[in-house]
DNA sequence: ACACTATATGAGTAGTTGCTCATATAGTCA
DNA sequence: TGACTATATGAGCAACTACTCATATAGTGT
Protein backbone atom coordinates (compact mmCIF):
# COMPACT_ATOMS: atom_id res chain seq x y z
CA UNK A 1 0.00 0.00 0.00
CA UNK A 2 1.15 3.25 -0.94
CA UNK A 3 0.31 6.60 -0.03
CA UNK A 4 -0.53 9.31 -2.19
CA UNK A 5 0.97 12.65 -1.33
CA UNK A 6 -3.29 13.89 -1.55
CA UNK A 7 -3.66 11.15 1.41
CA UNK A 8 -1.23 12.91 3.45
CA UNK A 9 -2.63 16.44 2.66
CA UNK A 10 -5.71 15.09 3.76
CA UNK A 11 -4.48 13.23 7.02
CA UNK A 12 -3.04 17.01 8.01
CA UNK A 13 -5.95 19.02 7.12
CA UNK A 14 -8.98 16.42 8.17
CA UNK A 15 -6.59 16.45 12.06
CA UNK A 16 -6.76 20.18 11.94
CA UNK A 17 -10.54 20.50 10.39
CA UNK A 18 -12.38 20.39 13.83
CA UNK A 19 -13.53 23.49 15.93
CA UNK A 20 -12.06 21.79 18.89
CA UNK A 21 -8.85 21.06 17.63
CA UNK A 22 -8.90 24.64 15.98
CA UNK A 23 -9.37 26.10 19.50
CA UNK A 24 -6.77 24.10 20.64
CA UNK A 25 -4.65 24.42 18.84
CA UNK A 26 -4.87 28.23 19.50
CA UNK A 27 -4.93 28.25 22.87
CA UNK A 28 -1.34 27.05 22.22
CA UNK A 29 -0.11 29.45 20.62
CA UNK A 30 0.20 31.08 24.29
CA UNK A 31 2.98 27.92 25.00
CA UNK A 32 3.18 24.66 26.41
CA UNK A 33 0.27 23.55 28.06
CA UNK A 34 -0.81 20.75 29.37
CA UNK A 35 -4.56 18.57 29.20
CA UNK A 36 -5.21 19.56 32.66
CA UNK A 37 -4.96 23.19 32.06
CA UNK A 38 -6.77 22.89 28.64
CA UNK A 39 -9.65 21.23 30.25
CA UNK A 40 -10.95 24.07 31.67
CA UNK A 41 -10.20 26.79 29.56
CA UNK A 42 -11.47 25.34 26.74
CA UNK A 43 -14.66 23.57 28.70
CA UNK A 44 -13.79 20.27 27.10
CA UNK A 45 -14.63 16.86 28.75
CA UNK A 46 -11.70 15.47 29.86
CA UNK A 47 -11.61 12.17 27.84
CA UNK A 48 -13.20 14.10 24.81
CA UNK A 49 -10.13 16.12 25.38
CA UNK A 50 -7.84 13.25 25.58
CA UNK A 51 -8.58 12.00 22.36
CA UNK A 52 -8.71 15.22 20.47
CA UNK A 53 -4.83 15.52 21.70
CA UNK A 54 -3.92 12.36 20.24
CA UNK A 55 -5.14 12.93 16.92
CA UNK A 56 -2.97 16.10 16.86
CA UNK A 57 0.22 14.41 17.74
CA UNK A 58 -0.68 11.09 16.04
CA UNK A 59 -0.42 13.42 12.69
CA UNK A 60 2.50 15.17 14.01
CA UNK A 61 1.05 18.39 14.74
CA UNK A 62 1.50 18.55 17.89
CA UNK A 63 4.54 17.10 20.60
CA UNK A 64 4.02 15.94 23.63
CA UNK A 65 6.17 14.69 27.00
CA UNK A 66 5.49 13.43 30.05
CA UNK A 67 5.86 15.83 33.08
CA UNK A 68 5.19 13.99 36.46
CA UNK A 69 1.47 13.00 36.39
CA UNK A 70 0.90 15.77 33.64
CA UNK A 71 1.60 15.49 29.69
CA UNK A 72 2.71 18.44 28.35
CA UNK A 73 1.76 19.47 25.11
CA UNK A 74 3.52 22.23 22.14
CA UNK A 75 3.00 22.81 18.44
CA UNK A 76 5.31 20.87 16.28
CA UNK A 77 4.98 23.22 13.09
CA UNK A 78 3.82 26.55 13.12
CA UNK A 79 2.77 26.50 9.53
CA UNK A 80 -0.71 25.10 10.48
CA UNK A 81 -1.04 28.81 11.65
CA UNK A 82 -0.29 29.62 8.48
CA UNK A 83 -3.00 27.22 7.30
CA UNK A 84 -5.88 28.26 9.59
CA UNK A 85 -5.43 32.28 8.45
CA UNK A 86 -5.81 31.45 5.04
CA UNK A 87 -9.14 29.25 5.53
CA UNK A 88 -10.27 31.91 7.68
CA UNK A 89 -9.22 34.68 4.75
CA UNK A 90 -10.91 31.52 2.52
CA UNK A 91 -14.24 31.45 4.41
CA UNK A 92 -14.33 34.99 4.64
CA UNK A 93 -14.44 35.58 1.06
CA UNK A 94 -16.93 32.86 0.33
CA UNK A 95 -19.40 34.22 2.80
CA UNK A 96 -19.13 37.86 1.44
CA UNK A 97 -19.59 36.41 -1.84
CA UNK A 98 -22.82 34.34 -0.88
CA UNK A 99 -24.08 37.46 0.24
CA UNK A 100 -23.59 39.36 -2.97
CA UNK A 101 -25.49 36.81 -5.04
CA UNK A 102 -28.48 37.17 -2.01
CA UNK A 103 -28.30 40.90 -2.80
CA UNK A 104 -28.56 40.51 -6.76
CA UNK A 105 -31.51 38.67 -6.15
CA UNK B 1 -27.52 29.80 16.30
CA UNK B 2 -24.32 31.97 15.91
CA UNK B 3 -21.22 30.31 14.41
CA UNK B 4 -17.64 31.01 15.68
CA UNK B 5 -14.23 31.21 13.64
CA UNK B 6 -13.07 28.16 14.26
CA UNK B 7 -16.46 26.83 13.10
CA UNK B 8 -16.12 28.75 10.00
CA UNK B 9 -12.22 27.42 9.54
CA UNK B 10 -13.46 24.45 10.41
CA UNK B 11 -15.99 24.13 7.37
CA UNK B 12 -13.75 24.85 5.05
CA UNK B 13 -10.61 22.67 6.14
CA UNK B 14 -13.38 19.49 6.12
CA UNK B 15 -14.49 20.54 2.06
CA UNK B 16 -10.76 20.50 1.21
CA UNK B 17 -9.95 17.57 3.65
CA UNK B 18 -10.30 14.50 1.28
CA UNK B 19 -7.98 12.97 -1.18
CA UNK B 20 -10.36 13.19 -4.18
CA UNK B 21 -11.08 16.42 -3.36
CA UNK B 22 -7.79 17.16 -3.24
CA UNK B 23 -7.51 15.83 -6.74
CA UNK B 24 -10.02 18.08 -8.11
CA UNK B 25 -8.70 21.08 -7.24
CA UNK B 26 -5.14 20.10 -8.20
CA UNK B 27 -6.66 19.16 -11.58
CA UNK B 28 -8.84 22.69 -11.50
CA UNK B 29 -5.65 24.39 -11.78
CA UNK B 30 -5.11 23.79 -15.39
CA UNK B 31 -8.67 25.89 -15.73
CA UNK B 32 -11.90 25.64 -15.66
CA UNK B 33 -13.42 22.20 -16.51
CA UNK B 34 -16.84 20.06 -16.48
CA UNK B 35 -17.42 17.06 -14.10
CA UNK B 36 -17.69 15.15 -17.57
CA UNK B 37 -13.91 16.15 -18.06
CA UNK B 38 -13.27 16.14 -14.60
CA UNK B 39 -14.64 11.99 -14.40
CA UNK B 40 -12.33 9.80 -16.96
CA UNK B 41 -9.03 12.18 -15.50
CA UNK B 42 -9.60 11.15 -12.46
CA UNK B 43 -11.61 7.87 -12.55
CA UNK B 44 -14.20 9.16 -10.49
CA UNK B 45 -17.64 7.09 -10.73
CA UNK B 46 -19.87 10.14 -11.78
CA UNK B 47 -22.40 10.46 -8.74
CA UNK B 48 -19.84 10.44 -6.81
CA UNK B 49 -17.72 13.56 -8.70
CA UNK B 50 -20.97 15.25 -8.66
CA UNK B 51 -21.46 14.95 -5.05
CA UNK B 52 -17.74 16.03 -4.03
CA UNK B 53 -18.32 18.96 -6.73
CA UNK B 54 -21.29 19.94 -4.91
CA UNK B 55 -19.29 19.96 -1.23
CA UNK B 56 -16.62 22.31 -3.02
CA UNK B 57 -19.49 24.85 -4.38
CA UNK B 58 -21.07 24.54 -1.20
CA UNK B 59 -18.24 26.44 0.60
CA UNK B 60 -17.71 28.47 -1.53
CA UNK B 61 -14.26 26.84 -2.83
CA UNK B 62 -15.35 26.79 -6.47
CA UNK B 63 -17.66 28.71 -8.60
CA UNK B 64 -19.84 26.40 -11.15
CA UNK B 65 -22.36 27.40 -13.94
CA UNK B 66 -23.98 25.84 -16.73
CA UNK B 67 -23.28 26.15 -20.11
CA UNK B 68 -25.57 24.03 -22.45
CA UNK B 69 -25.51 20.51 -20.76
CA UNK B 70 -22.39 20.75 -19.07
CA UNK B 71 -21.67 22.21 -15.43
CA UNK B 72 -18.24 24.18 -15.68
CA UNK B 73 -16.02 24.28 -12.26
CA UNK B 74 -13.28 26.60 -11.33
CA UNK B 75 -11.43 27.69 -8.41
CA UNK B 76 -13.16 30.61 -6.32
CA UNK B 77 -10.22 31.51 -4.51
CA UNK B 78 -6.52 30.61 -5.25
CA UNK B 79 -5.42 30.70 -1.85
CA UNK B 80 -6.86 27.37 -1.50
CA UNK B 81 -3.31 26.34 -3.23
CA UNK B 82 -1.30 27.68 -0.14
CA UNK B 83 -3.33 25.88 2.50
CA UNK B 84 -2.64 22.33 0.00
CA UNK B 85 1.18 23.39 -0.40
CA UNK B 86 1.18 24.55 3.69
CA UNK B 87 -0.51 20.91 4.71
CA UNK B 88 2.59 19.13 2.16
CA UNK B 89 5.15 21.09 3.92
CA UNK B 90 3.90 19.60 7.44
CA UNK B 91 2.80 16.44 6.39
CA UNK B 92 6.86 15.99 5.30
CA UNK B 93 8.44 17.29 8.10
CA UNK B 94 5.79 14.91 10.53
CA UNK B 95 7.13 12.20 8.62
CA UNK B 96 10.68 13.34 8.62
CA UNK B 97 10.66 13.40 12.27
CA UNK B 98 9.06 9.99 12.60
CA UNK B 99 11.97 8.60 10.45
CA UNK B 100 13.85 10.28 13.19
CA UNK B 101 12.33 9.14 16.44
CA UNK B 102 12.51 5.43 14.71
CA UNK B 103 16.18 6.12 14.24
CA UNK B 104 16.69 7.09 17.76
CA UNK B 105 15.72 3.47 18.68
C1' DA C 1 -41.63 13.85 -30.53
C1' DC C 2 -37.44 10.89 -29.92
C1' DA C 3 -32.92 9.49 -28.76
C1' DC C 4 -28.94 11.09 -26.60
C1' DT C 5 -25.75 13.31 -23.27
C1' DA C 6 -24.51 15.52 -18.81
C1' DT C 7 -25.60 16.14 -14.20
C1' DA C 8 -28.34 15.57 -9.90
C1' DT C 9 -30.52 12.97 -6.53
C1' DG C 10 -32.96 9.06 -3.73
C1' DA C 11 -31.98 5.03 -1.24
C1' DG C 12 -29.13 1.80 0.85
C1' DT C 13 -24.83 0.62 3.20
C1' DA C 14 -20.29 0.02 5.45
C1' DG C 15 -17.21 2.53 7.85
C1' DT C 16 -15.88 6.55 10.61
C1' DT C 17 -16.27 10.38 14.02
C1' DG C 18 -17.21 12.79 18.26
C1' DC C 19 -19.00 12.31 22.40
C1' DT C 20 -20.01 10.39 27.12
C1' DC C 21 -19.69 7.46 31.15
C1' DA C 22 -17.15 4.30 33.65
C1' DT C 23 -12.91 2.26 34.54
C1' DA C 24 -7.86 1.48 34.13
C1' DT C 25 -3.26 3.12 34.34
C1' DA C 26 0.45 5.78 36.00
C1' DG C 27 2.77 9.02 38.78
C1' DT C 28 2.88 11.86 43.46
C1' DC C 29 3.09 12.49 48.17
C1' DA C 30 1.75 11.70 53.10
C1' DT D 1 1.06 1.37 51.96
C1' DG D 2 -3.15 4.32 50.67
C1' DA D 3 -5.34 8.47 49.04
C1' DC D 4 -5.03 11.58 45.41
C1' DT D 5 -4.34 13.62 40.71
C1' DA D 6 -3.73 13.45 35.64
C1' DT D 7 -4.32 10.99 31.61
C1' DA D 8 -5.74 7.00 28.69
C1' DT D 9 -8.88 3.73 27.15
C1' DG D 10 -13.03 0.37 26.58
C1' DA D 11 -17.73 0.34 25.35
C1' DG D 12 -21.75 2.15 23.51
C1' DC D 13 -24.21 5.30 20.57
C1' DA D 14 -26.04 8.82 17.41
C1' DA D 15 -24.70 11.32 13.56
C1' DC D 16 -22.20 11.72 9.49
C1' DT D 17 -19.35 10.39 5.24
C1' DA D 18 -18.09 8.30 0.97
C1' DC D 19 -19.57 5.29 -2.07
C1' DT D 20 -22.65 2.72 -5.39
C1' DC D 21 -26.64 1.64 -8.18
C1' DA D 22 -30.73 3.08 -10.16
C1' DT D 23 -33.47 6.71 -11.58
C1' DA D 24 -34.81 11.58 -12.41
C1' DT D 25 -33.99 15.94 -14.50
C1' DA D 26 -32.54 19.02 -17.93
C1' DG D 27 -30.61 20.47 -22.12
C1' DT D 28 -29.23 19.17 -27.30
C1' DG D 29 -29.91 17.84 -31.88
C1' DT D 30 -32.64 14.87 -35.24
Amino acid sequence: MQTTSEELKAKILTAIAHPNRIRILEFLKNGVKCNCEIAPELELEQSNLSRHLQILVREGILISWKEGLRVNYKIADERIFDILNTAGLVARKAAKSKIKVLEEM
